[in-house]
DNA sequence: GCGGATTTGTGCGTATGTATA
DNA sequence: CTATACATACGCACAAATCCG
């Protein structure tokens, strides 16, 4: 048998059967797959034959296997994240009222790696590292790492806690205002971490975004490293100027 | 066996194991991975379990496997497209000078799709569709799908095709000045047309922009979907205006 | 709370197809 | 044409997480 007729292997005419049966809305966003076994049945092939189907569309991000429990439609709604000269570099995914909820994972004083080093013209001096996950409706939206200069933001992390938001925490270190100057994004796969602070399957793909804000002056200010979950989000760019 | 110690399983191990020989240089870039027979003499472990290490390090673009050859350590190199108000929407890609080069795949007259439709205001009239393959030293960095609106740039398929530049045929068209007004960016897999046209393996990430140009004055004028290999390419955003 | 049944995850061995050198 | 090397597929077995009576 193997790479059946037409030229076309088994396992990706599966998947594209199963992918109209989710996109068509055969099977509802939470609804569960049939398992692998009833799968392996219909198709009349091996059970590895259905799973690496199914690993092709949990790596797309259209469904996610809990194992014990299921495999399962995701939800597939696309937030929007606005990037912009005045857009915090923190703060809320745009539209979609639902409740947005920022936690802080940890943080840290040390020295930030080289690059970052570079980017907030820091010599040697240590920063302030914060980990934070946001999640919007329950769900893990963005995964983000910070560093700012402690010198220019003291006891900045004790106010983070308490609101949750980089932007007021600085406020209340008397930075009334920053702008973000410079914007990098790329994309991989999530890595072992990432597939867990956002709850992604294995292959899921993952925006990296890399900012630098600074005082409307140009110091430097804050560097942040946001990893969003690919199939949830996409980044919308805002040319305009004010 | 299965699960092997430490609760990590045996093909993450090895993956990881490979990942380090590339990425410390031990097997250089274009250089060739033993063959999977020999990795799973090394590791003790069945063919199996080290074609899916491989095949983990292939989706992140680390690698790519030829079927009858080998699975060689793929050029890493990190190209940067720099997205402004003013840089066209197909122009070279910044850098590393190299030898850029367009080659225009086809051209059709057609309805749009609505989501372009809506985006370049079009009522039910056709539009002009490019679709493009950017290279630097050979290697494929970009796949784009251009629309432009018929009633402004007549004869443009016609430019581009001698001069490989929508910017250049745009000015041939008498329109002499555009900007980018919004740019939305997602990740996702590549699909099996991207693989092929931008020499891709399986699983590979591509970087996809959807940018709407117009002209100073506000019209709509062309609307671009670009996809980029996301282990080659990265958008730097530029929030400076001029 | 316990224990068995269910369901996904990992791994081995074997066989064969397909593309390349 | 032949050997090599990756690609696909089957069958078996067991582990780990979950679910349910």
């Amino acid at each position: 048998m193997t790479e059946t007729r037409s030229g076309y292997a088994a396992w990706r005419l599966i998947a594209e059967e199963l992918r109209v049966d989710v996109t068509d809305g055969r099977i509802p966003v939470g609804g569960r797959l049939p398992t692998e076994a009833e799968l392996a049945e219909r198709f009349s092939v091996n059970r590895h034959t259905v799973r690496r189907a199914v690993a092709a569309l949990a790596a797309e991000g259209l469904v996610t296997a809990r194992r014990g429990s299921g495999t399962f439609v995701a939800s597939h709604a696309l937030l929007t994240h606005r990037i912009g000269t005045r857009t915090r570099l923190t703060e809320s995914l745009g539209s979609r009222s639902g409740d947005v909820a920022g936690r802080l994972l940890g943080t840290a004083v040390e020295a930030p790696p080289p690059d970052v080093a570079a980017a907030l013209q820091l010599r040697g001096s240590d920063a302030l590292r914060l980990e934070a996950v946001r999640t919007v409706s329950g769900r893990p939206v963005s995964r983000g790492t910070h560093w700012l200069d402690l010198d220019r933001a003291p006891d900045l992390g004790k106010h983070f806690r308490r609101t949750g938001s980089i932007t007021s925490s600085l406020r209340a270190s008397g930075i009334e205002d920053y702008v973000r100057v410079s914007t990098t994004i790329g994309a991989r796969h999530a890595t072992a971490d990432e597939l867990a602070d956002l709850e992604l399957s294995p292959g899921a793909v993952v925006l990296v975004s890399r900012a630098l804000g600074a005082l409307p002056g140009g110091e430097p200010l804050l560097y942040g490293l946001t990893r969003f979950p690919a199939h949830l989000v996409e980044l919308d760019v805002d040319h305009r100027q004010f």
